[in-house]
RNA sequence: GGCGCCGUAGCCAAGUGGUAAGGCAGAGGUCUGCAAAACCUCUAUUCGUCGGUUCGAUUCCGACCGGCGCCUCCA
């Protein structure tokens, strides 16, 4: 079994084929956020559904390069560093930080590379130069540079949207005129006052001014994988589904036209995170920030699995419910992954379990049934969604053999952590102050002392006490458990 | 108007031309001093509606109803 992909190009799932068997190396180009503000969990879904990519391709063994830019120059982060009066670098630093926070809380692996537009121009000026040469750019009348769509007959391949004509009462941009064909776009902008304000404005040979949007990606991730791999051609192109057109169509055409390669072989997009059914957005200011959920003390590892048990293709509701219940998932299977740690003391393999469901092994085996089924079904467009179901049906079945006392968890907890390295989705250790756990302590052994002289009474009042600070007990064989919750 | 997606149990959500995964919630039971955790059992004759193709459709086709997205700077 080998992995496949939806490929947006051909509207098709494909086999991924690299150029060769693992561990190759896969290059990995990912939209990142725009830096004019917070990003919100709608945007995290995206990130989150490439860190999954990106995880089960190291997972099946490739050497994956994964490139993420930070878009710090356009007309958001424009307006905004003008608003609070700052320059743009300025604006665009503390949310630069707070992405990475983010990042960090929700456990998306680090990309390996963050090439960012702002210093990246000297590569996009090079490519609109190569661009002119090739007289497939122009200088509009507004002396702006333009990429002619007409000079590169395969633009909208990718979108299916050749045929497109603008919506009745759709406005019309303001420089409608400067282009030659309105479908023209904008490869880079003539520094306008805001521009300078800010600090937002280059010198090039064809004229003071700022890059457009999709500019950046097709510079910067050929500048990457030129220097990585001395290719042009992309292995992979993330994103979300809003980015497929203009933005992605753009990218190829530009990239395209200055390389005369393909830009990218496979193009993979995710779905939005809805509220109540509309997509999230800031402009619908129906949005939740990471952070908002960090606050709230939401384990990231629920966020996680509530992302995992919708395929990345298809629109997932985000409500309190869903995500409450994706938390007592990560609990079930939290305590499953402890009791394996826990019993396997003893267990290597080929156990000892004389119990009713186990025989040596048993856990090995369904260990490496699961492992089977969690591969089979990421490899099928990383459906998630079916590789939690053999997740959990692991932590069923495993609770029942190890319920017969069967061996086998050292294998078995392998089997997990490599589960893991994909989806990530333990519950976070909430680590108490050591005040706190001395004063845990004391009660438990209060409570102790009540049960041994069979004051229930008195053990219950102590069990509510400790469940007022957040402390949750179990009785088990050896001794009293205790965790924060 | 153009292109496209979605509609499966109380909630979330996989899925296949051959008879509905998984999670959460709920009910009963085992265990426990009681709990907790875990386990066992149960919870969709049915997959928006109506037609069609087929031996057989939730799965293919058509129409309709409902929800949503993109159509120049939104992940």
């Amino acid at each position: 079994m080998t992995l496949a992909l939806y490929n947006t190009l051909t509207r098709r799932v494909e086999p991924f084929t690299p150029l060769a068997a693992p561990p190759a190396r896969v290059t990995l180009y990912t939209c990142g956020p725009t830096v004019w503000n917070y990003a919100h969990i709608g945007n995290f879904r995206t990130f989150l559904f490439e860190d999954l990519l990106r995880r089960y391709l190291a997972y099946s063994g490739y050497d994956v390069f994964h490139i993420m830019n930070l878009t710090d120059v356009d007309d958001r982060t424009i307006k905004a560093a003008a608003a609070a009066g700052k320059r743009l670098d300025e604006h665009t630093a503390p949310f630069v930080q707070a992405f990475f926070e983010d990042r960090d809380y929700l456990r998306i692996a680090p990309a390996h590379v963050y090439p960012r537009a702002t210093q990246s121009v000297p590569a996009m000026v090079r490519l609109v130069e190569r661009l002119l040469e090739r007289g497939i750019a122009y200088k509009g009348d507004d002396g702006s540079i333009y990429f002619a769509i007409a000079k590169f007959p395969t633009y909208g391949r990718l979108s299916r949207l050749e045929t497109r004509e603008l919506k009745v009462g759709a406005r019309v941009a303001s420089d409608e005129y400067a282009k030659d064909d309105p479908r023209d776009f904008a490869l880079w902008k003539k520094a306008e006052p805001i521009d300078e304000q800010v600090g937002a404005a280059w010198d090039a040979p064809f004229g003071r001014g700022r890059p457009g949007w999709h500019l950046e990606c097709s510079a910067m991730s050929l500048e990457q994988i030129g220097k990585c791999c001395h290719a042009e051609t992309l292995d992979i192109h993330a994103g979300g589904v809003d980015l497929i057109f203009p933005h992605h169509e753009d990218e190829i055409a530009q990239s395209e036209a200055a390389t005369s390669k393909p830009f990218a072989r496979f193009w993979v997009h995710g779905e939005f995170l809805n509220v109540r059914g509309t997509k999230m957005s800031k402009r619908f200011g129906n949005f939740l920030t990471a952070r908002d959920l960090r606050d709230q003390g939401v384990d990231a590892a629920a966020v996680r699995l509530l992302f995992w048990q919708t395929h990345y293709r298809k629109a997932l509701d985000f409500t309190d419910d869903a995500l409450a219940a994706a938390g007592a998932g990560v609990k079930r299977l939290g305590e499953f992954y402890e009791r394996l740690g826990r019993d396997g003391g003893r267990g290597t393999g080929d156990g000892d379990g004389g119990g009713a469901g186990g025989g040596g092994g048993r856990l090995a085996d369904l260990a490496a049934k699961f492992e089977a089924d969690f591969r089979a079904a990421l490899d099928d467009d990383l459906n998630a969604p079916r590789a939690c179901a053999a997740l959990f049906e692991f932590v069923h079945n495993g609770n029942a053999a190890l319920d017969g006392g069967a061996g086998g968890t050292a294998a078995a907890r392998a089997v997990l952590d490599r589960a893991m390295s994909v989806l990530d989705i333990l519950p976070s250790a909430k680590a108490a102050d050591p005040a706190l756990e001395r004063w845990i302590g004391e009660r438990l052994a209060a409570r102790d002392k009540a049960r041994k002289s069979k004051d229930f009474k008195e053990a219950d009042r102590v069990r509510a006490e400790l469940a007022a600070k957040g402390v949750e007990i179990e009785d088990t064989p050896s001794g009293t458990k205790w965790r924060l919750v």
